[in-house]
DNA sequence: ACTTTACGTAAAGCTAACTTAACATTGAAT
DNA sequence: ATTCAATGTTAAGTTAGCTTTACGTAAAGT
């Protein structure tokens, strides 16, 4: 499942870091997230849509025929 | 966190069963998600969105100051 | 040169999100 | 009354999401 927030990450000019405080997750959970290791939880990809000033679909990109794929590696 | 899949299920007369074979996950997973045990996954969440016609958002409501709270009982 | 900032990798551990299976309750047929 | 569909409960197992810790790299300042 792609996703879109690295991007929107640094549209609003924010380092992994701070994404990390923002949220209140630990940094490791935004890489993974950037990296496709891992979807976020449903709660978390709220809250992260929010940050963004948009919604879960925007940002979140479920392939139409994309049922419930593993994460890469 | 709160989510109105009960009655957007209702709404489409789909019975847990059907809904669960359409969603392409069993009958314990509607369940539990219905009675607030757990949170879809955010895949699962985009589809069941997708299946009522409407977003993420419109189902899952995520309290303003409501973190990453833990499920019920 | 060395410090700082940002990004990345790896591994071990915990809990949440699933699964399957078996059984209980309730309401509406017929 | 009993069947049947829909809903619910419990329990045991697997996997995904997240944490912490520690280390690696690379660019930019000073």
């Amino acid at each position: 499942m792609e996703n879109l927030m690295n991007q929107f990450r640094k549209k609003f000019g924010y380092s992994q870091d701070k994404l990390a405080e923002i949220l209140g997750v630990s940094r490791q959970t935004i890489i993974s997230i950037e990296k496709g290791k891992y979807n976020p939880s449903l709660p978390l990809a709220i809250q992260i849509a929010r940050t963004f000033d948009t919604n879960v679909e925007s940002i979140f990109l479920l392939g139409e025929n994309e049922k419930n794929r593993r994460h890469k590696k």
